[in-house]
RNA sequence: GGGUGAUUAGCUCAGCUGGCUAGAGCACCUCGUUUACACCGAGGGGGUCGGGGGUUCAAGUCCCUCAUCACCCACCA
């Protein structure tokens, strides 16, 4: 087989791909006896097609996972999906809502139904789509979250919980989107600035602001900071009538430190049911707590006149009356803060009181490292103590912080989709609840006085199965599905679980490092005693080209990775995502990036086609050794950078990986040594190159490099991809690597001179010393000289750049603009001297820094030295 | 109100533990149809590394401060 004359990736990207996959190069070993690695997927929404995030994952991830086979560890990268409840909840009732009907009408099981199908055919879109970027995922072992083993875990998580008291049912102030119908949690919550009218109100013998006069109904609690001298003259209990909204209330007096009073008055009124800070107040002191607003958000009977209002039309009425009644003191219209909204489908949030499911952070409740802990606390634990590192370092105080704050943790959804909560209930006739949390629904017994026990209708959060990844997926599904096991044993059983669990890096988004990072530290140093990874990778986002977000309201700023492989390939795209990430730093989007890639994969397929060529007619065989001076110093590079892309690898610093690679292969193997083969060709060492090259190219660009690995006939039958990391075992002389080193300078020191002097022929003289007798030729075919002369004498310019000497036969013209330039040099090469002089008669520089430094600023000192007096003959010469 | 990051060539960005004359890609200028590649080759121009101060033999890199931008967190009614 041959090469193609062009490189198109579209021709042999999904033929290379099959070829992996048949060979079950991506399938993990749990037996093998090589060093385990593991990564975890991600599990991208099932909500259509995959994005430039997901591409750039894909490109990190498979970059780890083919390093380290190369590596010579047996490697598991698990793909999965995850149900994605609200947002796959909420298209659906979308077009059920585009039907005219509604998920009340069709009935749980048929939405679910119907959501099933639906994710089922996304689902497939987006699997293909990540095989095209090249993932070398294990699919024998694709998961996802509502597998009935995950499931397993789910619920198995939820009851051991509950009964150690970490999940428990509540009446709190929640999240509450009054568009999506449900609860979200903290996480989810995302503030926008907003300028809005604040008004401060006459209220008994106060004056109070709001912003919010809708919610004020019920407002029968003026709070003060107990330290406020204005409000000195009344306790804590004290009563008062006041006139408000619909007549008059009788009002007490509270005093709690949480109220500010450096803002507005320093008095304010309470909404316990409507507002956090107001209910915690509230708790503190045993007050009445009274729901103002319903769950569509309109306004309750409470507010008479007003009920079934929504608040936008019903703000400005309220307002109005309380002027009319005179109890308008102010009126700000420029007030800024921020308000609360749904992070998805951007509903405001309504904080409403709602018996909801929570965990409990804040309980010591769990034995981690010889002590009781709570959930915060180990969560903690684990990176302080480095048995997880955070990449970059910075985000271990992000994740610090946020735990600081947190608080305990709403789990329950009041949508169908998704895990439902193993919670059944029955009512009794006499008022009262029995609850039951189990893995199965509880035998009727038919107690008398009760009711029939019923599930929970709401589902958990999707983060709730997501933080269980790591470890649900690696249990045997056949083990979960036998219910004679206990959960510990299914566990303990699993050669999955056993093999690669906790998983070696988790590679991911900063931005769901809360969402979800954190809860899976949290959810499986609880369930398994291990940490879920032992490094975390965050990597950056990448924003439209413009550096602003890519978003739906924009929708020429998406760039679709599909699009970007149609036409350019998946090396290419793949190459554009490396080469300037830098962990937890955004990158903004480059097309310029990705034809780099291409032109990148383009040049190693020339390369490749040009050996092929040159090799077609020339014997192959023998022992791979070096002999031109241009080998030694081709094969000490290679060696060199395949050792450094390694490290730079292992330490993922990828950019600069990339980086190496780029310029080896380009700079020094394609621009030199193909070059220099032209002149003398050393078929072996060729060949040699040439599959180090492809090896420690291939995860960055595996398809492109497998292809060429493909066509190349001494490959025979073997894949790239199963092909170990390249280890340099042929010898070579550093030495005479300089002396290529010295060539190169020679070489580009006439190119140079043929460039300045625009000149199209030169001849080259040398006078027969031995480096310049066995390489004159190869020096000419460097820089493009026409004739190669040996002389006696020198004439014409004289080049002494290095320890050889060689001459370019020139005009009058050409040798006083050389002068010029000589003069030019000489004037640097004295600079230089003087800074590394000086530096040297620094006796604090020579005593502390470091020796080698040292030593190499006197050979430095030296080579200038040199160079001046060589520089400054040569201007002598010709001058004269 | 706290916190984090960014500020390096015209543009987009690398620069790991302080140490050769600060790099890349794209763009730009000059030359080139050498049989792998014009998705190319050769040569070149362009940066007081945001401002100021400090530590050090040595600072783009560490510290302080200011400025601008971005983001995150937070119960200011």
């Amino acid at each position: 087989m041959k090469l193609g004359k062009t490189y198109t990736p579209q021709e042999f990207e999904s033929d290379i791909y099959a070829l992996w996959e048949k060979a079950g190069c991506f399938t993990a070993d749990p037996d093998s006896k090589k060093e385990h690695f593991s990564i975890a997927m991600p599990p991208p929404n099932e909500t259509g097609t995959l994005s430039i995030g997901h591409a750039l994952f894909l490109t990190l991830q498979d970059l780890m996972a083919r390093h380290a086979r190369q590596s010579g560890k047996d490697v598991l990268w698990l793909p999965g999906t995850d149900h994605a409840a609200l947002p796959v909840n909420a298209l659906i009732e979308k077009q059920l809502a585009d039907e005219g009907t509604d998920k009340h009408a069709i009935g749980r099981d048929t939405f679910l139904e119907r959501t099933r199908e639906f994710v089922a055919s996304s689902r497939g879109t987006m699997i293909e789509q990540m095989r095209a970027m090249g993932a070398s995922a294990d699919w024998t072992r694709q998961r996802y979250t509502l597998d009935p083993a995950l499931s397993r875990s789910v619920e198995e998580t939820f009851v051991r919980m509950h009964a150690d008291g970490l999940i428990y049912r509540g009446a709190r102030i929640v999240n509450w989107d009054p568009l999506l119908q449900t609860t979200i949690s903290d996480d989810e919550v995302e503030r926008v600035d907003e300028t809005t009218t604040f008004y401060t109100f006459k209220y008994g013998p106060f004056e109070i602001g709001t912003a919010r006069p809708e919610t004020k109904f019920g407002d029968k609690y003026v709070v003060m900071h107990p330290d406020d001298e204005r409000y000195k003259d009344y306790a804590h209990g004290d009563t008062f009538e006041a006139e408000w909204i619909n007549g008059s209330v009788t009002a007490t007096v509270i005093k709690d430190e949480a109220v500010d009073p450096e803002f507005g008055t320093g008095v304010m009124t309470i909404t316990p049911w409507h507002d956090a800070t107001d209910f915690d107040i509230a708790e503190r002191h045993g007050l009445d707590k009274q729901q103002i607003i319903d769950f569509n958000g309109k306004l309750l009977p409470v507010a008479e006149e007003f009920e079934g209002m929504p608040i936008a039309e019903a703000r400005p009425k309220i307002v109005e009356k309380l002027k009319e009644k005179g109890l308008l003191v102010k009126v700000d219209e420029a007030y800024q803060h921020s308000i609360a909204v749904n992070e998805r489908g951007k509903g405001v949030i309504e904080p409403q009181i709602k018996e909801q499911w929570f965990i409990d952070v804040n309980k010591p409740a769990v034995e981690w490292a010889g002590k009781k802990r709570s959930l915060k606390e180990v969560m903690q634990h684990v990176v302080r103590e480095k048995e997880i590192d955070i990449l970059p370092e910075r985000f271990e105080k992000t994740y610090f912080h946020w735990i600081d704050n947190l608080r305990d943790w709403c789990i329950s959804r009041q949508i169908w989709w998704g895990h439902r909560v193993p919670a059944w209930y029955r009512r009794s006739e006499h008022g009262g609840e029995e609850i039951y949390v189990g893995l199965t629904e509880p035998e009727d017994d038919g107690k008398e006085g009760f009711h029939k026990w019923e599930q929970d209708p709401d589902t958990l959060d999707t983060w709730f199965s997501s933080a269980l990844w790591t470890w649900s997926t690696l249990i045997d599904p056949e083990l979960a599905a036998d219910e004679s096991l206990t959960f510990e044993e299914v566990l303990q059983k699993s050669q999955d679980y056993k093999a690669y669990h906790p998983t070696s890096v988790l590679e991911t988004g900063w931005d769901i490092l809360f969402f979800w990072v954190a809860r899976m530290i949290l959810m499986t140093t609880y369930m398994t005693g291990q940490v879920p990874f032992k490094t975390v990778y965050l990597h950056g986002m990448i924003r439209a080209e413009d550096g602003k977000k890519m978003s739906k309201s924009r929708p020429e700023s998406i760039v679709d990775p599909v699009d970007v492989i149609g036409e350019y390939g998946a090396d290419a795209l793949r190459m554009a995502l490396m080469m300037s990430t830098a962990p937890g730093a955004d990158q903004n989007w480059s097309k310029g990036r990705v034809e780099a890639g291409r032109n990148f994969a383009n040049k190693l397929w020339n390369i490749a086609r040009f050996i092929e060529m040159t090799l077609e007619d020339t014997k192959v065989d023998g022992k791979t050794e070096v002999v031109s001076m241009a080998d030694h110093w081709m094969v000490s590079r290679l060696d060199e950078v395949c050792k450094q892309v390694d490290d730079h690898l292992k330490a993922y610093r990828f950019s600069e990986a990339y980086g190496l690679v780029y310029h080896f292969v380009w700079d020094d193997f394609a621009d030199w040594y193909i070059e220099a083969s032209k002149h003398e060709i050393n078929p072996r060492l060729l060949r040699y190159g040439l599959e180090a090259i492809l090896k420690i190219v291939h995860p960055f660009a595996p398809f492109v490099t497998e292809t060429i690995w493909q066509t190349l006939e001494w490959t025979g039958e073997s894949i790239l991809m199963q092909q170990p990391w390249p280890k340099i075992d042929v010898k070579y002389d550093d030495k005479k690597a300089v002396h290529f080193g010295e060539v190169q300078t020679i070489a580009r020191e006439v190119r140079q001179i043929k460039a300045a002097l625009q000149l199209r022929h030169i001849n080259l003289y040398h006078s027969g010393s031995t480096l310049l007798q066995e390489h004159a030729a190869l020096i000419a075919g460097l820089s493009g000289v026409g004739e190669v002369k040996e002389v006696d004498a020198g004439q014409g310019l004289h080049l002494t750049q290095t320890s050889e000497t060689c001459w370019l036969d020139v005009d009058k013209d050409a040798i006083d603009a050389y002068v010029k330039k000589l003069q030019k040099q000489l004037t640097a090469a004295e600079n230089a001297r003087d800074g590394l002089k000086k530096r040297l008669d620094n006796d604090a520089y020579v005593k502390q820094a470091p020796k080698q430094l040292v030593e190499e600023t006197r050979q430095q000192l030296k080579d200038q030295e040199e160079l001046i007096e060589s520089t400054s003959a040569e201007i002598n010469r010709f001058s004269n």
